[in-house]
DNA sequence: CGTCTATTTGAATGTACTCAAAAGCGGTGG
DNA sequence: CCACCGCTTTTGAGTACATTCAAATAGACG
């Protein structure tokens, strides 16, 4: 596999010499997962925190009832994990699954935490990644309490629209917080 | 204005000598507001990120009707800011106003920029702290995706006790995504 | 090609909102 | 320190948005 996509995903935010990337890629394992296959399960340990190269992965919590709300989708060059579970060595509580065939690299908690040591640079790359991570969860959180279902429908289609092409309207639906039922009934609506 | 607070909050994380000390807390301007002044009004230029020292502030954001959600309260401790806006330098979408009478300390952008250069043990400080707040969020879209009105009033109890007793039940009812008729409704249900 | 799941449709229901008006409470000025 | 004014909270009736349940249809994967 190779390094080339997420290389480019850390020279955004900072420069790394041969050295330092050599070092960094053999902290990385790569994975493919192919649909629907679980690269974590609510439960388990959460080791890892991992960059999409291929594909599309979806994170969901699900509820008691069996109900799921997707917290997130991870296209290709995104981080994702159970940020929670990860920093604080818990069992998951969200499950993390491919929504299509899926080639994923994994950096193991114990990892990174050697890498911060060793190349302090990505204390820089993650506080970016983070502080961005935080402002698009609550730019969420004013829509979740501010839009209507339709409205959040219409702008999760305009800021994700090949998202929205790849998933499934029960996945949308869930990622938005209302049945898929109701989603039908607004797509009939408008468009 | 004693710098002890916010030395100690930043002492969670990262270890500072004497000289690193007394060039950040240089960098601090400080600021006292009464009852409902605003640290930062809508539309204004997000110059700063701000330590709350003392009292309790809220962040909210009002959509064209009017209606106000808010973001988030900022207790002794506490950083706060619209992280978007102060990112990217861009007018603010929230407004931040003392709830009782508080004192802040700021610290601008352009000097932020410079601490991380200067002293770049502060990347690792806001990887952390922003690491944290991207989960706070986290868990609260789960909140708000998977629970009803009720539950996620009762949590918010549950977690921020010293909260709910300082702040209105409309700033609850608004923190919630709901009305504060419903709210009324719902404490007479139960407690 | 068959099966399984996603999507649509509709009826009945529930959760939360709007509007309006009364009651309560707290901050501010006298 | 008290009284008033304005905002918060309560209460209720009517309404709207979204859910649940059920069943039919459509679509996708192996």
């Amino acid at each position: 596999m190779s390094f080339e996509l997420i290389l480019s995903n850390v020279s955004k935010h900072i420069q790394l010499d041969k050295d330092e990337a050599t070092y960094f890629t053999s902290l990385l394992k790569t994975e493919s997962v192919s649909r629907k296959a679980t690269l974590l399960k609510a439960g388990e340990l959460c080791k890892n925190i991992s960059f999409v190269c291929e594909g599309i992965v979806r994170a969901y919590y699900q509820d008691r009832e069996g109900k799921e709300a997707t917290i997130m989708f991870g296209v290709a060059d995104w981080w994702i994990t159970d940020m929670n579970c990860f920093v604080n060595q818990l069992p998951s509580m969200m499950t993390i699954e491919a929504v299509e065939p899926s080639v994923v690299m994994h950096l193991q908690k114990s990892d990174l935490d050697l890498l911060y040591l060793k190349v302090p640079k990505f204390e820089r790359f993650f506080r970016i990644i983070f502080q961005n991570a935080y402002i698009r969860e609550q730019l969420r959180t004013i829509q979740n309490l501010s839009l209507t279902a339709e409205e959040r429908y219409l702008n999760f289609n305009r800021k994700y629209p090949q998202v929205a092409r790849q998933v499934t309207q029960k996945q949308i639906a869930s990622y938005l917080g209302i049945t898929p039922e109701f989603l039908s009934v607004l797509r009939k609506k408008k468009n």
